[in-house]
DNA sequence: TGCGCCGGCCTAATCGTTTTAGGAACTTTA
DNA sequence: TAAAGTTCCTAAAACGATTAGGCCGGCGCA
């Protein structure tokens, strides 16, 4: 007489109560009713009894015999980040909408996180991947590739992969920014980027070269090793912007490393953007919030998070036709947001300001 | 002759090509080849072979034969919130390292989507649940509760549920916070919250009130709103500071809430601290970085992660025992770190600069 | 009356594991 | 030499669903 452990209903405890076998009620339940041929009244049974004892049937055992999870693996660098987490959020409401669940992983850009990940889902069994592919993890996609698991990048891809993708023109983006200041009158414009070797640094490094090319200007670029250290990155950006104080203009190729940044700037007790404009790659609350705001390069979230699941949706629910389907690469443009840190003063000019203070 | 799509490798592969039965290599990979004397050369041979083929079983079947996914499902109310992220990654960390995967979802407060969450949770068999509970889903809880699941609560609980839980003691916090203005000369000290009756909100609430009424000072409550449309919830809180002008402080019940008061603060024109000082509840990046720095009463993340884990793992694992084990309710204490927002400046007296402004 | 057809439902195989109950071969004991 | 142990491994029943194929009775038609 004590209290029993209530035991989940099973297909088979619906079709005893009902007296009829346990495939009409599957059938049934998948909305097979009609192509095989069960009468209205008995689905209609059916339906209503399931609906009173709230049956729900068991996944893993469904999955195991459909071969179908309905579950999308989600790989990106930094779940943290606003960026990505703002991306996955919207691709998870898509998808839940359209019956996929989404799990997420962060490979904090480790390639030996990134396999694991991978490796993970696979034992899990996803219907498809999104990724953000961390560097050398070739091999790992490839291998989903030749198990024909839909899959999609995005933020940036692997040259030579044959894959679905969805990418922002970051060339464009920083070229657009740096024309900006240019166009401010600021001069000596300075560039701070990572050391990776990922196609979409490469591609907004690129658009600053084409950009001072263009106008024939000294070209100032650092590269930021970043590590988990904060205060040696503060350190090594502080060095960077204390030895070139001939720079009017910063464009950061990233949001987190525009708020080392920030920070590295404040606390050399330079001003924005009097001693120093700053644009940002990528938009940020704080960024907003700042005084004085940032100047960013605005990544078009809503149409990258719809690009993605839809490409993955479409792939994934046309599994019928055996031919291997054209493949989608979406390049989508950026936004510049001008703010105040990238707007010369009408009163101050920066650069003799700053020069004192050097001076002094 | 057309390329093969590579069949996944099956235990029965693996028995077959080594001339052993099923259950031999089953045992053996299942570390219980001692104690079913499987010998050593098998098992051996047994494990080199599974290794050379990279073979992985399939947790679908596994999970559906013992019933257990090693999966655990955490609810919070947004994981895009930094206190969430973080305490998330924490968690996943430690799990992962005991052979726990962990799947998130928000539930941005949401009634509805937190039952429907929970029962997406049930269906996929989680082992157990972390969640962050929103209001109103006694019931749901309840029904997990019946069916043994173990579950952990955090940041928050359900009176009356007879559940784990890890919470923060909010109330010694913000009375710290609220000591801390008073002894730098603050005395008309205004708290923010949200209208939320939960148990966090409660007890932050409580704390304010306790103080002011031990120093017989005004009492003032604004209760924020929250909703989707940023404008309203800015107008509504620019309103509130505007017409309490005889405040000189503000503390903010959490996070988000401090974000929109700085952004109402900005656009009053008020200076931190001069005009106004402020406090926040929960830390977060841009309270680091911002001129001039906010003082927060910083929630313990690492111990919060580290109870909500261990609290879970020792009843996903003794779960042998069938005596219900004792309740576990830990309440962590929180750190009050001082920053520039709410210490007076030497030089200029807030009050005064303000009255002024307001006059002029 | 016999045949085919069709509507209505069920039987049983299957997905890839785990795990219990035992069985064959060998060794020891009496 | 038969009984009793050991040692090492296997057969087969689960887990809870899906789904191809089949069976049966009734109806229309010649």
């Amino acid at each position: 007489m004590s209290e029993k452990v209530k035991k989940r209903t099973l297909i088979s405890d619906i079709a005893a109560h009902l007296e009829v076998s346990i495939a009409t009620v599957s059938l049934v339940l998948n909305g097979k009713a009609k192509q095989s041929r069960i009468s209205d009244a008995v689905a209609e049974r059916v339906l209503a009894y399931v609906k009173e004892v709230g049956y729900k049937p068991n996944h893993l055992a469904k999955s195991l015999r459909t071969g179908k999870t309905h579950v999308i693996g989600l790989v990106v660098e930094d779940i943290a980040n606003p960026f990505f987490a703002t991306v996955a959020a919207l691709i998870e409401r898509q998808a839940f909408e359209r019956g996929y669940r989404i799990i997420y992983c962060s490979t904090n850009n480790d390639t030996a996180r990134a396999q694991e990940l991978i490796s993970m889902f696979q034992e899990r069994h996803v219907d498809g991947y999104i990724v953000v592919p961390a560097a050398d993890i070739e091999q790992q996609l490839t291998e989903i590739l030749r198990e024909h698991t839909p899959t999609v990048l995005f933020d940036r891809y692997l040259p030579g992969l044959p894959t679905n993708y969805v990418v922002v023109d970051g060339a464009q983006g920083i070229y657009d920014a740096t024309s900006h200041l240019l166009e401010q009158g600021f001069s000596n414009i300075a560039f701070v980027t990572t050391d990776s070797a990922q196609t979409q640094m490469q591609d907004r490094l690129a658009g600053y070269q084409r950009a001072v090319q263009e106008h024939q200007l000294p070209q100032t670029v650092k590269h930021v090793a970043v590590s988990k250290d904060r205060e040696a990155v503060l350190a090594d950006l502080m060095a960077f912007i204390d030895e070139h104080r001939q720079c009017d203009a910063l464009i950061f190729s990233t949001n987190y490393l525009s708020i080392y940044g920030l920070e590295a700037i404040s606390r050399l007790g330079l001003r924005i953007p009097d001693d120093l404009a700053v644009i940002s790659y990528d938009d940020h609350d704080l960024f907003r919030l700042y005084t004085p705001a940032i100047t960013v390069i605005a990544q078009p979230v809503e149409s990258i998070a719809k690009n993605v699941i839809d490409i993955l949706l479409a792939e994934l629910t046309q599994c019928a036709s055996p031919a291997p389907r054209a493949l989608q690469q979406v390049v989508l443009p950026p936004t510049l947001v001008v703010r105040q840190s990238s707007v010369r003063r009408a009163a101050a000019q920066g650069k003799k300001v700053r020069k004192q203070e050097a001076a002094g």
